[in-house]
DNA sequence: GCTGTGTTACTCGGATATGATTTGTCCGAGTAACGTTGG
DNA sequence: CCAACGTTACTCGGACAAATCATATCCGAGTAACACAGC
């Protein structure tokens, strides 16, 4: 069970979205080219963004994506889940039915204890990636990357940014 | 991202491996059957349950399955871990080392602040299923199931146990 | 009665098949900025 | 000078291909209990 790489590569993109000057957006392209991903591809991810509503885009040209809230609005679940989808990661498939010893017509009131459990840890999971935000990413960022990388990085983006 | 089939399965199968008197076995025909699930197939889900080392193994006729450890010595962790891996469910590619912008022979230090964000959630995702032993899942079945059901099927299982 | 042998029923592990999901590519439709043309 | 038109660069979405993983199935090797034969 390992989250899709496309996880990986929204939640990049939205630390770089989340440096672009109000009302800019940056293009699928230039994205890619920044991140050495495959443009096409990245897309898709971009697309689940844009499907989820966190990310607002404009057709033609200088056209591109942008922020659609504050990175302090914006949730790492906001990202993961619109992405991965918002399925929890256990799915029950009431295997108790099958028990031999069961009576005709036997009617399961909820969902199984095993299942429960899962489920309450795969909340814990959903949780703390609900406290964190996406501006606790960039400022985490800000202080491991070189003052001297994130300036240029910065400014390779701008030159792209319409 | 959703997990095996084969975790449901184990846990299953030790919630009623826990139920077992000390010292006898239950095969892997017996526990297929009660689950309705392929006997073959399932043999996998034990296999790794063996090689983590929570179940014992017998040969031969009237072997099979028995708990290692008393079932308050075990956790959903390590049945999840034994059946899905060790591995952490996010995986970085670093794609950080593609910015265009970075200086030839630049190495990164530490791993990116994106997934040690996401590492967090998986632990607090593992801490919960650490924190769930198997006794407290054989205490929510008893209580769950009608206690005649519970009744015949521990009678189903001890006529099969070796 | 006791020992040795064969049979049986099981686990274990490898090889293989199938289907689903992930990853990646390609292309056409629609759209907005911009330049160009014609009045 | 201004409006209409075409070009361009982008997003969006669908179709499709390849690779990987989950889900099975099958079979042979090894093992332990048991039955049975021979002493």
């Amino acid at each position: 069970m390992i989250l899709k790489s496309q996880v990986e590569w929204a939640l990049h993109c939205c630390a770089i979205l989340a440096g672009l000057p109000e009302g800019r957006y940056l293009s699928t392209k230039a994205l890619a080219e920044f991140h050495g991903l495959p443009k096409e591809y990245l897309s898709k991810a971009l697309q689940s963004l844009s499907q989820a509503g966190l990310v607002h885009t404009t057709l033609g040209p200088s056209g591109g994506y942008r922020l659609a809230r504050t990175p302090a609005e914006l949730t790492f679940l906001d990202i993961v889940e619109a992405v991965e989808g918002k399925a929890r990661t256990f799915v029950c498939n009431n295997i108790r039915e099958n028990n031999p010893c069961r009576p005709q017509g036997y009617c399961e009131s909820s969902p199984c204890a095993v299942s429960r459990f899962m489920w309450e840890a795969d909340e814990a999971w959903r949780a703390k990636l609900r406290s964190v935000r996406l501006s606790d990413l960039t400022e985490a960022l800000a202080q491991e990357i070189p003052a001297e990388l994130w300036k240029s990085s910065f400014e390779w983006v701008l030159e792209r940014a319409g």
